[in-house]
DNA sequence: CGCCATCTTGATGATCCTCAAAGGGTGTGG
DNA sequence: CCACACCCTTTGAGGATCATCAAGATGGCG
């Protein structure tokens, strides 16, 4: 569970490791940065899935966040609040000096870019940890997910259910039991364990908000079409 | 519980309110701004306490921070995610736009403090809700919460146990129930509800790194110093 | 003095974690 | 090519924690 790092950046494919832009790769399960680490630069997903993680001195985890291509990540002053690891094999590009202190003098857009995504994710963590019921974090989280790829296909889930319960405060049981309870329920359908098709956006989207109407153990009938979470969808990421 | 708004800044003293730098007050209870109000500004508090509360449309609040003299808080781009309240009286100085679009082109240093203060109360606030038991989270809410006033003296708790209860993701029973097994403990000692004296630092450090030994029903005779959490303190706002 | 809000405490029950074991997929070695 | 081992996922049974329901205590304020 606890991967140590070791072989961080076995990846990187060029060599001048202290220019921005530069372009690495990693592995799966493979560690870009440690918690506590000197927060030199930040990172662009170019292609793959990061998350972040903060590590309890008991020894679980609690991931801050998933990072898909677009988005950014490792925006952290003095040194890094979690690690970041590869979920997927990852492509990724250095984009700069961590904020704070000296920042290149050319561009602050970018860095406001790349703090208000920071900001963005970190609120949509605690949007998710802020629901009260195992059923409803997951529904939103899958909601949430869902947006990053294409509408009504069936998307793959990139995660493993270790990665999901430690993201939503979980156990790798419950999330299990209940997407299994959501297939029953017909709010969606698990080609593989990683392949996710949401089935009824509606009554997951009512279970996220906590309307515990959906209780009834066979498919929703309600008439209502896609309504994406109203006011604050945060944004996950970028 | 579900305060509306409407008399929103009744306290306003100075009556230039698209100045940066003007004085507010509030009375307890009273609100800053509302979930989904136009982002225009960021506040410094200046003397009391203010909450920013993510509003669930089942009702239900998560307290995304508490905020003491010295923070500033409100720094969203386009449209507040979150609500501020005052917990107590609060006198509060305008600090500035929101971020994001345009920003005062004399000084960007005071926007980085700010933005870097609200990622610390935003990655507070996970590191609390990523805890497990209420023992856990209430105790490292004390920690949090005692650094922010003068060490070995009792404080006053601004804030209600629904308020507490809200932050952390539980109840006010269980709040409750757990503050007075940390007094049985002789973990803190109550002289009022929101007097609070924290009586063992250590137990309490242990309790909340999730090391539970600390499930003696004594007070526990470590020989451990005030070990002030190590890594990732994260500072609380400011 | 009495009402009201807040806090505390008890009893009960639902949710979720823990313990346990079985199923399925993949990679490696025989 | 098959067998085995390993990891991840799923599922079940039991138990701990916390929410809910309910009632009583405390303190402030009219």
């Amino acid at each position: 569970m606890l991967r140590l790092r070791g072989h961080t950046d076995i990846g990187s494919t060029s060599k001048n490791a202290n220019d921005p832009g530069t372009i690495l790769k990693f592995r799966k399960g493979e560690i870009v940065y440690a918690q506590g680490d000197p927060a030199t630069d930040w990172f662009e997903v170019m292609l793959g899935t990061v998350r972040t993680c903060l590590l309890y001195s008991d020894g679980h985890r609690q991931l801050t966040g998933f990072f898909y291509p677009g988005d950014v990540f490792g925006i952290d002053r003095g040194r890094y609040a979690s690690s970041a690891e590869a979920v997927t094999a990852v492509t990724l590009r250095r984009c700069g000096r961590g904020f704070g202190e000296d920042l290149r003098p050319s561009g602050a857009p970018p860095m406001h870019s790349a703090l208000r995504s920071a900001l963005d994710s970190a609120h949509a963590c605690i949007f998710l940890l802020g629901r009260r019921t195992a059923a409803e974090r997951l529904a939103a989280f899958l909601l949430v997910t869902a947006k990053r790829f294409p509408i009504d296909k069936p998307f793959e889930l990139p995660m493993s259910r270790s990665d999901i319960a430690d993201h939503l405060g979980l156990t790798i049981h419950t999330v299990s039991r209940t997407l299994s309870e959501f297939v029953r329920r017909d709010l969606i359908s698990l080609d593989s364990p990683h392949s996710v098709m949401i089935k009824d956006y509606a009554s997951l989207q009512l279970l996220a908000d906590g309307d515990d109407d959906a209780d009834l153990p066979l498919k929703s009938t309600l008439p209502h079409a896609n309504v994406n979470s109203a006011s604050l969808t945060a944004g996950y990421g970028s």
